[in-house]
DNA sequence: ACTAGCCATATCATATAGGTATGGATAAGC
DNA sequence: GCTTATCCATACCTATATGATATGGCTAGT
């Protein structure tokens, strides 16, 4: 029982006849007379009746009637639906994000974009930070992750450039140094500092460290806290200051003062959206495509 | 998308990797890795990821697998089907009876017996007196029937003969004739008899009045009734006696006394089991051959 | 670095499906 | 009642599709 006997075993059917139905399939009849006894045997059961004006159905001819209706329609539909997966319009992508990135305009966009152009596709976003974001790639718990790294991207995964961004100063909004900016991050050099933890986003903190150490900066920290979000957060609260991402800027947060340095804006941190090699995900390849040109 | 390739698939999944596949279903490595590539071209979508250590599913492969599983096992659940009814296992039987033959105790092994070697045949019976059973074989509303008639089956009728039955007097039981038994048809001549309509079995009729016409015997009517279920019960009533198939002798019926005649006799009534000619049902051909064993 | 196991490619053999020609049977039309 | 048209079946050939064999490249694990 191929589909192929079920399509012309259906014209048949339809037609009333098998010459009819060699004409509508455009195959030589005997083929078609062919196929059918081909059919019949593969069945175990006779399915037509000949006679001279054509063919009858028999009771089991019938039910294969209806039935090989519902299976070549079930094949298209199961072909409708892995060509839209392959073209990428449905399936489940997630996506890591780094709560510092959540409102940049740019990933803002990404991420209404892509739903408006694949409402089918699930975009399931995690707020995770770098470091997590690339054990979860690596284990396939995410599909792509927008993170810190540095130009050598560890083997397994791939990464495109988004953007170059650089470090800033964040002071609370009611503080000295909101009044007198510093030109310079010596000036700094009793400041108490907020400061984040190596753990959770090791390649940003050792490039911001290595930066530091070039500049023979160490600054006074005084407090520990988890994410920018939370660093920001104990700034404004006027626990002392911090060095953050500038993508921070895009993040609105009351009582806390931006302030450009040149020694941070030359401290390079890129920017990247991650996955790991070797996804061949339709869905994934499109988010790409998307980023790339949302980012330029 | 066929179902060799699906079958291949669902290997290919299964194992993990096609050279495990090609081992699985006995197919050389690289005929499955084209139908595997044909497949993908088909359904225009990437399903397998292929590594060094074997194959992994992409989501449409996923999807594919659980669906490919659906249809194979509906499509043996239909050639099942199909099988059973080709064996007359599954399907519908309708059957016609004269009224006089329900009773008839190898009529009733006959339905008793079917039932129960076939299950799953639904049986419809259907009481018609043998006129109206024909028209409805030609038609199609029967499958078939128990009829009187002659050797000349009409032309798109088929049937085989279960038995020759013959005519017998039915008198009431509490009539002169009971106490009496006539020997010769001439006693009754001036006895008013209850008979049948010709239309309702004409070749019955025809053969009855054929041999009275030769015995010189020309019964007195005096009143008509529809089947001989009818014409006994008027009998029963003291209407008159009657002439019947001697099948009836078998329905249970009270204030009847029978009497055998040797000009009754001799008056053969064959009794057929007749259907459509070129009607293939197996159900049909299961019931016949039952029918066959079970006369004799 | 080496080896084993996996997938891909090229080429050949074979099985399967389709085409052409033709014949027999049957229903419709003259 | 004969002819004709139409349908299905058979025989035979061709084209396509499928499978087998040999071989090479790649990757993971030793």
């Amino acid at each position: 029982m191929e589909f192929r006997q079920l399509e012309y075993f259906i014209a048949v059917v339809e037609t009333g006849s098998i010459s009819a139905a060699s004409r509508k399939v455009h195959v030589a009849q005997p083929a078609l007379t062919r196929q059918m006894r081909l059919l019949e045997d593969d069945v175990g059961t006779q399915l037509l009746d000949r006679h001279a004006r054509g063919i009858r159905l028999t009771l089991a001819g019938q039910t294969l009637y209806s039935e090989a209706t519902r299976l070549i329609d079930n094949r298209a539909d199961i072909k409708a639906r892995l060509l839209a997966m392959g073209r990428g319009q449905t399936g489940k992508l997630s996506l890591g994000v780094t709560v510092t990135h959540l409102w940049v305009p740019e990933v803002a966009k990404l991420m209404g974009g892509y739903r408006g152009r694949y409402p089918h596709v699930a975009l399931d976003v995690f707020t995770l930070l770098s470091g997590s974001q690339l054990e979860k790639l690596n284990q396939g718990g995410l599909d792509a992750g927008i993170i810190y790294h540095d130009d050598h991207t560890p083997s397994g995964i791939e990464a495109h450039l988004l953007q170059r961004d650089h470090l800033i100063l964040a002071v609370p909004a009611n503080s000295y140094w909101a009044q007198s900016p510093p030109t310079r991050l010596d000036e700094l050099a009793e400041t108490e500092f907020v400061w984040g933890y190596r753990g959770i986003s090791p390649v940003y903190y050792d490039r911001m460290v290595a930066h530091f150490s070039r500049l023979n900066f160490e600054p006074r920290v005084v407090q520990y806290g988890a994410d920018n979000i939370t660093i920001l957060s104990m700034v404004a609260a006027g626990l002392g200051v911090s060095i953050v991402p500038a993508a921070s800027r895009s993040h609105p947060m009351p009582g806390i003062c931006f302030i450009e340095l040149e020694e941070l804006t030359t401290c390079d941190m890129p920017l990247w959206l991650a996955w790991r090699a070797g996804n061949v995900s339709p869905v994934l390849n499109n988010f790409i495509q998307m980023a790339v040109e949302i980012f330029e």
